[in-house]
DNA sequence: CTATCTGCAAAGCCTTTGCCACCGC
DNA sequence: GCGGTGGCAAAGGCTTTGCAGATAG
């Protein structure tokens, strides 16, 4: 794999961000440094390095478009229901799902995963906020 | 909701169905029985019967095509990772996880998803099998 | 030097939408 | 009869691909 100036950038990019880019969103970060990048090339590259293991690739459910993750270190992680950020999850014990499958119509079980879903912080305060406006409201109404 | 003929059919073929058909899956099956339906139509009523309850809308990860569920009642999915088969997976306890969370980056976790990888029992065969060729084929040519 | 990689544009999937005719209720 | 619905075709989003020129090692 030659290390090209584009995917060094991809991959710097990656490891410094916090969030789970799609590759259009990276492709917009970098064009401010790389303007002459092209979408592909993000997109080819974002594949190579998750398939090396220098990022994760994110298959998450409920949205149709895909995620990476700068960090490749095993964690699990939380949609919000409102905005559609992803954050990351730890889990404080080793919990064996696979041991307490009941049926699974003979299908072998090797792997799981795990997907969150909840509200970030700042919908959290977005909605309370609102709700708070919603309950004055109806107070001077009554 | 009207119960029209096109519904009707699309809700009885999810309700007798134990695969998890995508759109155009079941769109080609209700074809020979009514060779005037759009693709159109069963996109729009599966999204309808989901959103009323009577099916599940399946957002899995790992594929850029949705599927539905024509059993309503909570059950998690078992993909398989040769084919991409879909299998039901019956867990024998509630696990509690959402209590076992240690870091959430701040974000209030309500909701999880399982979702399982393995090999349904086709591919496991087929797989068998060929392992078996391929370790004759080496005791042939040591 | 040459195999790999990039940029560009086009094509490929899957899904949604606009429109008008149609048909449950 | 009327409003929800279906069929059709076109458009829309996201992702992949073919190609010719550029470049890392």
């Amino acid at each position: 794999m030659r290390m090209t100036r584009q995917r060094k950038a991809i991959l710097d990019a990656m490891r410094k961000l916090k969030t789970h880019p799609t590759a259009d969103e990276l492709y917009r970060m970098l064009k401010r440094s790389h303007p002459r990048i092209s979408l592909a090339t993000v997109y080819r590259n974002l594949e190579i390095l998750a398939q090396e293991g220098f990022i994760r690739r994110l298959d998450l459910g409920g949205s149709n478009q895909r995620r990476y993750d700068g960090n490749p270190s095993p964690h699990w992680h939380v949609h919000c229901q409102n905005c559609g950020k992803i954050g990351d999850v730890l889990i404080d014990e080793n919990i064996d799902i696979l041991s307490r499958i009941k049926s699974s119509e003979d299908f072998d079980v090797y792997k799981v995963n795990l997907e969150f879903w909840g509200l970030c912080p700042q919908c959290k305060e977005k909605l309370q906020k609102l709700q708070e406006k919603e309950e004055s409201q109806w107070q001077k109404n009554r």
